[in-house]
DNA sequence: CTTGACTCCGTACTTGACTACGGAATTACC
DNA sequence: GGTAATTCCGTAGTCAAGTACGGAGTCAAG
């Protein structure tokens, strides 16, 4: 049948998504991810949507964010009542941007130790642990 | 003896430092976190800049760094021959840029959320799988 | 100088996030 | 329409990052 875009299944769909067959279930099984019906006596298909919502998922791992985060994140995406998505998305928010705030500091101390690295050879030291410093 | 900040026994260092004992030699036995000498008959002694090293690995990890990577950027901190530490930050660095680039359009995502949401009430959808779309 | 807490060190268990296996059903290709 | 590749689904194994346990040695308060 079509394998066209839309109604891949789950073997060209795990693929275009960059993850195993079996991490497709899995995430299934965690409800971060959901089961296309299956046609009686047929296989299920997958669309880009489901793509995207993997890359969004490997995404946000990258970002320290656990599977179970990464659930709360999703049920905003998918529009919940706007009192209790207010209430995560506050949550997420200083997360994140606490996240962000260490991130640039440790950016400015790799960087600055490749300018120092750049402009004179022997050993060098790089203040990472002090950039960090106050963080929680 | 001295419980001063700079000889505490392990125990103590755990607390100061946000961890359990257990996690300690843990890091030790991975080569973060380097054992104090042991006077003959004697217990380890850890001070502040121990405490500090535990944070970074903590603050590094919420980040989404994997221990080993941890290692490596502790090595940075450890000061290395430049043209290894060079090799090292400019990959973590293109790395941390990525990362601050998906955080970024993250905070966008909700911080709309929450301005969509304080206007006006009923149901509000996140875009934040279109947010970090093209990431990788 | 004893007693209770803490340290040391080795081994074993747990949790989160997958990954592998295997047999029956379905699909795709010639 | 047969057969090789896939899918399905359940169970089991793996790897990273800890956490727990237990017995012998060490410390510190009375």
């Amino acid at each position: 049948m079509q394998a066209e875009p839309d109604h891949l299944p789950i073997g060209r769909f795990a693929k275009a998504a960059g993850i195993g067959v079996e991490a497709v279930r899995f995430y299934q099984r965690k409800g971060l991810l959901g089961e296309p019906e299956r046609p009686p006596g047929g296989i299920r298909r997958y669309g880009q949507a489901d793509v995207a919502r993997v890359r969004f998922i490997k995404a946000a791992q990258r970002l320290g964010f656990s599977l179970d985060d990464v659930a709360q994140l999703l049920t905003l995406e998918d529009g919940t009542h706007c009192s209790e998505a207010a209430e995560f998305a506050t949550r997420h928010l200083a997360d994140v941007r606490a996240r962000l705030r260490d991130l640039k500091r440790m950016e400015a101390a790799l960087s600055q130790l490749l300018a120092h690295c750049d402009s004179q050879h022997g050993s060098v030291a790089c203040p990472l642990i002090a950039s960090l410093h106050g963080a929680r």
